[in-house]
Order: C-alpha cells, then sequence, then structure tokens
DNA sequence: TCTAAAATATACCGATTGGTATATAATAAA
DNA sequence: TTTATTATATACCAATCGGTATATTTTAGA
C-alpha cells in the first residue's frame, strides 16, 4: 500500500461519519481537512473533488456494515435466526455503533433522492444488494421448509428492511430504544409468522 | 390579512417543496428568491434569517399533511378502516403528490437529526402527534371489540409509522410503486390481524 | 389626494464555499 | 547518499454563502 493510498483510505475513514451525519451539502472541505487534520492540497491530491470522497464514504460506510451482517448471519444456522440477525445488527446504529449518525442507506437514500444522481445511484444498489441477500435467505428457508412456500420472497424483503429503517428513523429521533425493541418485537412476530 | 401575512404564507407555500427536496443546508437564499421571485430584502423583511423560513416551511408541510390525513380518516368508521387510511395518503407522497420530495417528516427527520436542533424538535414532535393519534384510534378500537385487548396501542402505532416510513423511502429510491403496494400488504395484513 | 407607514428592491458586506497553481517536503529507487 | 518522483502544504482564486443598511416603491388611512 503506497502512501497515497493509506492517506485515501485514511481521508475516508475520517470522513465517512460527518458525511453520514452531515450529509453531502451539509459536509464541507473545511470539515474534511478538520477532520483528517490534512490541507486541502492533500485532500485534492487524492481526490479529484469533494463529490469523489462523498461517494467513497459511502462505499466505506456501507461496506463495513455489510461485512459486519456477514459474520453475525454466518453464526446462525436457521433462516429465521438469519433474519433475526439483522435486528441486532442495526441496533448498533442507535448506540453510537458502526456508523455514527445512523443508518448510512437511509441517510443517503433521503440526501441523495432529489439531489445527487452518483450517490443515489449508490444508495440503490445497495439496497437492491440487501434485498437480494434477504430473497435468497427466505428461498433457502422455503427449500428446507422452514418458511411456508405461500410466502413472497421479495415482499419479506422490502417488509423487514421497511421496518429496520423506519424504526431506526423513530428511534433516533424519539432518542428511545424502547421504541426500537417494540418495532423490532412486530418484526420478530411478523419473521416467526413465516413457518 | 395584511401584505407582510401573504407574502409570509407566499414565501413558505413556495420553498416548503425546495427545503424537503433539498434539505436545510442544501437550500440556500438564492434557492428562495428564485422560487419566490422576490428579493432578499423581501424574504429578510418577513422573516429573521433561513432557519425561520425553514422552521416555518416544516409547519406548513406538516400542516398540510394532517389536515389531508384528517380529511381521509373522518370519512373511515371503523379502527382498521382508518388505519388502513393512512397507506393510500401516504402513497401521494409517492406520486408527486402534496409535498414534494416525500415525506416531510422522514426528510426532516434525517436531515436535521444531528444538525440542526430547532429543527429536529419540530419533528420530534410531529411524529409524537402521530404517534398520538394512532395511540388513540387503537384504543378507540379496543373499546368498541373491533382490536384485541391484548395489543399494545403503542407498538402498533410505532409499527405502522415505521413501515410506511421505511416504505417511503424504499419507494422512492427505488422508483417502483410496486415495491411500496408489497410493504403496505404487509401493512394491511398486520392492521387486520390485531382484531 | 396627500401623507405617513409599511413593504420591497438595490447594493453592498465579510465569511465561507469548492477548487487550483505552485512551492515545499517526504519518499523510495538507484 | 543522491536524485527523481510522489505527496503534502501554502497561498491564492472566483463564486456563492447568509445577512444588512439604505433607498425606493407600494400600501392604506386621513
Amino acid at each position: 500500500m503506497t502512501k497515497a493510498e493509506k492517506t485515501r483510505n485514511f481521508i475516508v475513514e475520517k470522513t465517512a461519519p460527518i458525511f453520514n451525519m452531515k450529509g453531502y451539502a451539509g459536509t464541507s472541505l473545511n470539515d474534511i481537512t478538520a477532520a483528517t487534520g490534512l490541507t486541502k492540497g492533500s485532500i485534492y491530491g487524492n481526490f479529484s473533488n469533494k463529490d469523489e470522497v462523498a461517494l467513497a464514504a459511502f462505499d466505506y460506510n456501507f461496506k463495513s456494515n455489510v461485512s459486519k451482517i456477514e459474520v453475525e448471519i454466518s453464526k446462525q444456522d436457521t433462516t429465521k435466526g438469519k433474519l433475526l440477525a439483522y435486528v441486532n445488527i442495526y441496533q448498533s446504529f442507535l448506540v453510537g455503533g458502526i456508523s455514527q449518525g445512523g443508518c448510512p442507506i437511509l441517510n443517503t437514500a433521503i440526501d441523495a433522492d432529489d439531489t445527487h444522481p452518483a450517490l443515489r445511484e449508490k444508495v440503490l444498489k445497495a439496497v437492491l444488494s440487501w434485498k437480494k441477500s434477504i430473497i435468497k435467505l427466505v428461498e433457502e428457508g422455503i427449500s428446507t421448509e422452514e418458511i411456508k412456500v405461500d410466502n413472497n420472497p421479495e415482499q419479506i424483503a422490502l417488509t423487514v428492511i421497511a421496518m429496520i429503517e423506519g424504526g431506526i428513523m423513530i428511534s433516533r429521533l424519539t432518542n428511545k430504544l424502547d421504541n426500537w425493541n417494540l418495532i423490532m418485537d412486530s418484526l420478530k412476530k411478523y419473521i416467526n409468522s413465516l413457518g
């Protein structure tokens, strides 16, 4: 890893939580230099513009998210167990957790939806990939007869994602873990009703 | 209504969709003057700063939301019917609808959560008031035995809100009404399972 | 219709925005 | 250790940011 690569990673790591909290328009180059201790010259020596930093920051936030999910999912050996694992993982977004500022998918989706096509495209792919992995999980559950055949895997995936992301929004806004627990209890009942 | 009051309302009406789409940091005073056709002098003659415009814009977005909800809810005479009415109302956020740019509660919650305490406080109150009105609805349903007694009204309220807001995020991002319909089908089943 | 008050427009302010040209410093190969 | 290259810092740019003092216009009451 060259010096530039190290610096690039360093910049991304330091700015990822800022972009997640303040959004694209709300994060200035001054924020970036302050968080890294570097100067503009160094930032622009490693990225061509603010957009590139923001895109790399989202990739970083999402990937560190995915890797944590894969670890937790692999610990479970049933489909329901794997689906329920999401609850614990995303709870970490509320109590400080992985990415400061809540779920990067939710934050970036809302931030970029009407303003930043390139960033929007990245979040879209992230959601579709999340959806796809849940669908795969459910289909495996159906084939092992753990999940009833009459279920629609895509509907399950979308419902799980909606409840988690909606739950994060409410619980972060109200700052009440109780709210999260109540919503996730509904999600657990939903998952348990599938088979 | 004085001239100033008219102008104030006019500014709020014209800027509300912009704040909803671009967020607080993403909306500039130039956006405000462009949308209204007025000058900075006129804006600052009616508002003391950008914050005040943003706060008024959220109030406007939320209130026009609430008034539409009240109309639709009052058309229904059962608790389940009233709860299901939310689905149709919030669907209008997807197809252009009331406020351009999606649900102002979701957008502003994500936008202001870590950045704008005053705006955050307003969204918080909006969500709590929404939650409260659903709880009231459910409690009425319990008293008329339409809803089973063993249900937790607060949990129902939080679950409904989470599914709607999560559903809006996904459906707006993917730009697929099918996704919304699938999530709302889950919500309908959930509501119908309550009694 | 005249006039005082209210409302809007003009012209400006310093600060900050994203970005760049160039000088300096650090790095790694010879 | 010298040197070419790479990487970072400095100093600057025009444009835009939110905001304001003041001039001009519009409004409404006498």
